[in-house]
DNA sequence: TTAATTTGTTAGTCATAGCTAACTTTTTTA
DNA sequence: TAAAAAAGTTAGCTATGACTAACAAATTAA
């Protein structure tokens, strides 16, 4: 049996559904998240995302009313966050100790961050000396479940003669880290917006590996910090 | 999704069904294995052990005839010996980077040995340098799945004034292994027998730490390898 | 060698968590 | 503002893997 202390029975589905709340009501900012919206995000039906909420209503860890927008209680929250530290600190793990790539540790850290053991969680971080941020660039919570949500400024949010830093990628897809590893981008590039171009809003940058001209799409998934 | 290569397709109880069969026929060497006893062993019901050993017949990976013996195929042995493996190597990690005791590894190397990654696994065996034994000293199968079994020799077996180094102990119960801590044996220790006490089979040892009358069920659970 | 006991099997139930199809409510837009 | 579209809900089905109760086969003991 899993200690008192660490046990909040949860299934892995419960979890994985108040992760992904916790993404888009909390790191998406969104105005409404509604049933149909986490059912497309986690490639459910609707039917099933209805049927997995009223189950985390009963629960007390999601509110809502009827065809009302979803949120998340502050137990929802806190489940949800441990989730993340979890996730982020496996992923510094692979990344840091195990040779894993950017694009490799996604996949091992959702199956990870399901292991029930607050004292592994704690000595990981430890272990590797409490890092603040992942291989991606975000945030890790602390033991406590606090942490600093970084201001997402996207690379598309530039303009022509801006020099940023590149802070975080978007680690949703295993493609789209492929390609920023492979134009040789990695954290704390310096780069700086060449052109962007009207007709297809493509963007030219400059960073030390040499110049590439980017989507639109790919600047939407780079975080960075305004330099100049 | 994971990678064909290590993707065996098994739910985590499928798994568990079959790392409990390759203990009870290949380790314990016993001359049946029965349903009920498998099902003791998992505390499931007769029922249940005998719903799944049937999926497992389908599955190829046991074999059987109605009434009679089970027995893993080829296929349901190396999956078996791959759980260990995963579950000795985290164990070992557990152990020697992660400050856990003897007595708090198993249960979090329960859960973590169904994470499915072939990577994450030969990785972690590199990092920890290839480590040939766990923490309470079963061996660690390799790679490809061969691995020695030791010949086990419980200290109950032993006769008055023989002496004997402790190789391992069972990982069963978490009692045990306390109580193993608390009297101050470790994996080396040299033991040496005193005497066995005819009423009630008891054993009083000796070594480094002192002396210890342990019982016949204690001795049941100390593998050793005679010395003298 | 029959009876008792143990062991194995089958049938039917439950919970989890997915699905489709049908329906209702809300929002959009023509 | 009424019709169309989108969003949310419900009902009913599926598979997995537990369970109990009832029964059959095999083994052991009388």
């Amino acid at each position: 049996m899993t200690n008192k202390l660490n046990s909040n029975n949860l299934t892995k589905s419960e979890e994985d559904y108040l992760k992904a709340l916790f993404y888009l009501i909390v790191e998406e900012d969104s105005v409404k998240v509604g049933n149909n919206q986490l059912a497309e995000y986690l490639n459910v039906s609707p039917a099933s995302a209805n049927n997995m909420i009223k189950k985390l209503k009963a629960k007390d860890y999601v509110i809502s009313e009827k065809y009302g927008k979803l949120d998340l209680t502050e137990g929802g929250r806190l489940i949800a966050v441990r989730l993340i530290r979890k996730h982020r600190l496996w992923e510094t793990f692979l990344c840091n100790y195990l040779n894993f790539t950017w694009d490799e540790v996604h996949e091992v850290a959702e199956q990870l961050e399901h292991i029930k053991s607050r004292k592994l969680i704690d000595e990981l971080d430890r272990f590797m000396d409490f890092p603040k941020k992942d291989p991606h660039g975000e945030m890790i919570p602390n033991a406590d479940g606090e942490y600093a949500i970084l201001p997402k400024i996207t690379l598309s949010s530039l303009l022509e003669g801006d020099v940023c830093e590149l802070v975080a990628v978007n680690d949703g897809s295993v493609n789209f880290l492929k390609y920023v590893s492979e134009i040789g981008l990695v954290l704390s590039s310096e780069i700086k917006i060449i052109e962007i171009r009207d007709f297809d809003k493509s963007i030219r940058i400059q960073f030390n590996e040499g110049e590439e001209t980017v989507t639109r799409k790919f600047a939407d998934n780079v975080f960075v910090n305004k330099v100049i």
